[in-house]
DNA sequence: GGGATAAGTGCAATATAATGCACTTGTTAT
DNA sequence: ATAACAAGTGCATTATATTGCACTTATCCC
């Protein structure tokens, strides 16, 4: 038994509190499905133990819960997600008729893009981090996306759209007469 | 020490000796940079320990990780994600001249839709889950976000974007004199 | 070969997580 | 008031996580 100095300690009984409290189960019902003590449940949600993995893995499956959410921390607020509560006006980065426009700000959970490609235009990336993917949303035009390492070659058109990992080198190309525009959505580390 | 059949316990050991090996230490310096002996570091990269959370956290502390990158399963292939691998044509709902389109399979950890809202039409949804969060980006036209609970209302035009939470009542309106269009991606849990 | 570093094993000692029980407190219902 | 249930506390006991050390194995370098 140490203090409850530990961030993942005072979110794990936040958690297992709520969802124990939301399912209408006491402690000694908690504890009796999980196959624990009342004590040790006791203490866990008062914060006061440092419990090991099995026995926070085994409330969670009584809960119904994985792992994962019994550790993370409570929901935030949009502000603390670094996205816009209030109205976002897009960053553009314009080059040679082609338009880069972040929609949200970058670097977060979630990016969100609005590109467009000038006629004939191409755009080359190089392999970003595991655990990364991309979304990519056909708004007009069409888009030629190269994966060398996977050899494979797209075509999207609009209202088409296509989802990759982006450990990966990548490509685009504008094969059309005209632009082309489409959102790209950058997810990091979509787990449940 | 139990068996290693526990499948968080096999997520801390592969992602703590992944991190440890591209971080060039050895387990004797990693011990020492964690504060725990090495024997217990062996035990736990073996998948033999059942560790508290307290020694897990320590550890994922000297590798400058979060704990929940260290207990997290590895990173999914695309089609493990439900998101589509290959093009996905969008599946369209249509009422009334609006346009409800889901660019991505929906219920996965992020969903992408498309809406058109005619002239002068509204929507109105109840609250969901806490940990939801929805991305609005405007394409085309103008939409009144409505949200009571927060006695807040934003008017959006083409090229903004507005998050916010979905654990509360929110409606659409477009009060315009043309057709509104835009994107709505929903994030589930999006957390560190 | 010999020496050095990194990783894995076995085992006894120690620290502490986890249990079980008796008890208190507070709330709700009859 | 009494009964009944849920939650919190203190403490001795038991189970086990964690330590420390000695030892093996493998690889690399001189």
């Amino acid at each position: 038994m140490s203090n409850g100095s530990l961030e993942v300690m005072q979110n794990v009984s936040a958690n297992l509190r709520l969802a124990r409290q939301q399912q209408g189960y006491s402690q000694e019902r908690l504890a009796e499905l999980a196959g624990i003590s009342r004590r040790m449940l006791v203490n866990i949600e008062a914060g006061e133990s440092n419990a090991s993995i099995a026995t926070v893995d085994k409330l969670a499956s009584a809960l119904g819960m994985s792992f994962a959410e019994v550790v993370r921390p409570p929901p935030l607020a949009d502000k603390e997600l670094g996205l816009p509560l209030r109205i976002w006006q897009g960053v553009q980065d314009d080059s040679h008729g082609s338009l880069l426009e972040s929609v949200l700000k970058p670097g977060m959970t979630l990016e969100l893009w609005r590109w467009q490609l000038a006629a004939g235009d191409s755009y080359h990336a190089e392999a970003d981090a595991l655990g990364c993917h991309e979304v990519l949303y056909m708004l007009d035009g069409q888009l030629e996306l190269l994966l060398p390492q996977q050899q494979q070659r797209h075509v999207l058109q609009a209202g088409q759209s296509l989802t990759f990992a982006l450990d990966q080198v990548y490509s685009y190309h504008n094969p059309g007469l005209v632009v082309c525009a489409f959102t790209k959505s950058i997810l990091m580390y979509p787990h449940a």
